[in-house]
DNA sequence: TGATATATGTAACCATATAACATATCAAGC
DNA sequence: GCTTGATATGTTATATGGTTACATATATCA
């Protein structure tokens, strides 16, 4: 189960599936994987963690892709938009998706003493805010769903 | 059932059992609740919805309280840290706990309509958290879950 | 090939949050 | 009552995250 992300992989052949998986989403549905935004992707990817705005900007400054933070924001946005990439509201950074394409509703785990994200399923129905329609008539819409602690491999390094 | 927060309600009791409940705990806790904390505290009962620290900021500043950003980050920080509220992620704000003193995972229900917030209970031990533990090893300390929709009434006035 | 929509470049700015250091207040022990 | 250490506040400056606005370019399609 690659939902949740803690595990070792062959991660150049992950990033190649992301890019690819991508890929055929915007041919489908008539999106253009522009340099910038491929490269965002790629570099998100390659991270596979979450980075900042700022991070990426800098790295798109040095390699002459552009230079204000616009630049920056208007891939992410296009990324986040169409469910290739996550806000992580808690950093305030970005994660690529691990299920691009698919309509999901993502949770993440997050390691404070790694920085390592992990992107598991939060079934929107069941648990809490299933609960919440019933109980309240409120029409979820979005969720965030983030939890913050250690990973298995950190947890396992203090003990 | 008060935990679901979108009901009418008498507010200037709440504010006042708001405020009782957090003078007690931090009687028994020996934390002191100085002034600029009390007020800030009752700013955000009295708002009942999420506000930021700069719009918390201008309103001491206007009641000579204190004009800079760290008054009014010092106060949230510690209001926060006590679990006498919370921090919206999803807004950069910060509401009031409807449950003070109790130890709890909070969930929130944000309209993107009128800006309202509820508060409900999200037990981290069922649903994906849990699931998520025990299939992964990450050890869960803090959770965020914040569900973005229309609560009762905007989601009535628009069908 | 011209009209429209979409994407990019850039400057300026706003919003959110923290670091660092000085000063004041409080509580406890002598 | 005075000293000491811990806690809280005041203030300056700065770091970090994100948007507005407007000009320019590129794509798409009639």
């Amino acid at each position: 189960m690659d939902a949740i992300g803690f595990e070792r992989h062959d991660h150049s052949s992950c990033i190649r599936a992301g890019l690819d998986a991508v890929e055929q989403s915007c041919a489908e549905r008539g999106l253009q994987l522009t340099p910038v935004r491929r490269r965002v992707l790629e570099l998100l990817l390659e991270g596979h963690r979450a980075m900042g705005a700022y991070e990426i900007l800098d790295i798109l400054r040095e390699e002459g892709m552009g230079s204000q933070p616009p630049v920056a924001y208007r891939a992410l946005d296009f990324l986040v938009s169409h469910g290739f990439a996550h806000k992580i509201e808690r950093l305030n950074a970005f994660v690529a998706c691990m299920h691009p394409g698919e309509d999901h509703t993502p949770a993440f785990l997050i390691c404070r003493s790694c920085d390592a994200v992990a992107e598991a399923h939060a079934d929107p129905a069941r648990g809490f805010l299933g609960q919440a329609v019933r109980e309240t008539g409120f029409v979820v819409e979005q969720a965030v769903v983030e939890a913050v602690g250690l990973c298995p491999r950190c947890a396992g390094a203090r003990a």
